[in-house]
DNA sequence: CTGATATCGTTGCGGCTGCAACCTTTTGCG
DNA sequence: CGCAAAAGGTTGCAGCCGCAACGATATCAG
């Protein structure tokens, strides 16, 4: 009779999943680390180059630009990050990491890229690949990979 | 240098994909149809079995109770559910759709299963079922699954 | 029966979020 | 040059959310 079965409607088993694991992780971040995710996703962001402008990171991460201005706020006042002038626009402010964002940094990935290989662990190799590249193109028809001007390094 | 790409980082892309496909449709429900994505989730849950207790819902969807309490209350306000006393428990209340409120859930269903249809589009038939049969192990193994008492029937 | 414990559901509250508006600087166009 | 439009970033505000506490009912042990 119902011609839609919830728990098995693609948008909400995505979003569940997603919440599931999103929120596990927050809880460590928050707990053990003190920060939250989108700071977190800040200091990963500069992790990979920096240094790089806020509109960069809500680019790439594809997050509000308010969720992002301030998760900058406090990880300045934090000490994790700091501002590092511009780049020829006196609109935009660089921004890279501390000594101190970028010990907490690696002080976390082992964490997290720990519960992501115990997340995947019910997966065998194959399974996982063909869930990343299912993933991945899912992400390109959904126009949520970065600008090919975000990637020139 | 970096021991973590965000962009490859399982959680971050889970999280942006559910964001992205779930931003969408909420977007339908609230413009065209004038509900959010709780109360999308209880009309969809009583779709299937009527009666339900709210907590049985909180259960089968892995949705916080405040939200679903908040939830029943606007589709009570709206007319779209109504009371249907209890099952001889008097802490809780079963519900069920108005005649109003099935109305809305069959108008609603072919948009958004057109909508699951376009984003999985992107992937042919055997992908699909790869990717759903990993999603349902991923759900399996993070004990997002329905208790078999909520199966029965 | 009776008190301890657990469950269903609601609500006050503090925190986070997105929207819109804003300031500043830059870009584009005539 | 000069003005309109766009982009980087911040902030006030209103709305949504989860936590914790609560009232009511049910269950269980003694």
């Amino acid at each position: 009779m119902p011609r839609l079965q919830l728990l098995k409607f693609m948008p909400f088993r995505l979003n569940r999943l997603a919440a599931e694991v999103s929120g596990d992780l927050a809880k460590v971040y928050a707990e053990r680390f003190g920060i939250d995710i989108p700071e977190w996703r800040v200091l990963a962001t500069l992790a990979v180059r920096e240094p790089r402008s806020a509109q960069f990171i809500v680019r790439c991460t594809r997050t509000h630009k308010t969720r992002i201005s301030r998760a900058v706020s406090r990880l300045l006042e934090l000490g994790l990050i700091e501002r590092a002038g511009n780049g020829g626009d006196r609109r935009e402010t660089l921004l890279r990491m501390t000594e101190k964002g970028r010990a907490l940094y690696e002080e976390i990935v082992p964490f997290v890229l720990e519960r992501e290989r115990q997340v995947l662990s019910c997966l065998s190799e194959d399974e996982r690949r063909s869930f990343d590249r299912a993933l991945s193109k899912l992400e390109q028809a959904l126009g949520l990979v970065q600008d090919p001007d975000q990637l020139h390094d």
